[in-house]
DNA sequence: CATACACATTGATACTTGTCAATATGTTCT
DNA sequence: AGAACATATTGACAAGTATCAATGTGTATG
């Protein structure tokens, strides 16, 4: 059962961005249209709809036309998947390591 | 209370890759020294010291040297700091945004 | 149909990233 | 001191990223 480090990855990196960081925050308290991100940045129509691709692309983001307007939405699966990487990283023992190099035989 | 976007992006960025991704899980088992690291991958010794430094300078991880050695471990702090981040994520709430636009006085 | 509107796409551009080979640094052993 | 070793740093380079202005696309409205 090998980890999908690369799916990880490209999770990690759609939030690897300030801007994109901050959306993400945003939508968390629910839906939000486009018009009213845009109102929250300093950055261009076009430069916003780029990082939502970015996000869209990776499935943390669900965007859902409604005539004029597009909303967007959390995806609770992508969000999950990601808790679940760190929830099981648990560093707690202190495993020190003693195999490495001079412990070899 | 304004949150440290641009902190937890480089957070996010250092994990934004295969290999750094693979290596923080690899870490979660403990103490691992670059030697052991570098046998699970396929990159130089260069490369993989660059990645490490990525990691070590955004936090998520911490450096000892021991002698010829270097053994590295997560940094528990910097790790809930990130699980924070998601755990306040709370789409749970399906809250339409109905002020959007055509909601306006 | 023409116009206005919300959003996406394209092209250009400066900047950043991941990788390697080569070299440097620091440590231990003889 | 000199050799061997583990890791870090440097320089070069291809590939990727973030940004904007300009343009395209689809939808509603006069």
């Amino acid at each position: 059962m090998n980890k999908d480090y690369k799916n990880y990855a490209m999770l990690m990196k759609a939030l690897g961005d300030e801007n994109r960081a901050k959306i993400f925050d945003m939508l968390s308290q629910g839906e939000r249209c486009a018009c009213k991100i845009l109102d929250e940045f300093s950055v261009t129509q076009s430069t916003l709809s780029y990082h939502m691709k970015i996000l869209c692309d990776s499935g943390l983001v669900n965007g859902r036309k409604d005539g004029i307007w597009t909303y967007y939405t959390i995806n609770p699966d992508k969000l999950e998947l990601i808790k679940d990487f760190f929830d099981r990283i648990n560093p707690s023992e202190i495993n020190i390591d003693m195999d490495c190099c001079k412990g070899g035989s």
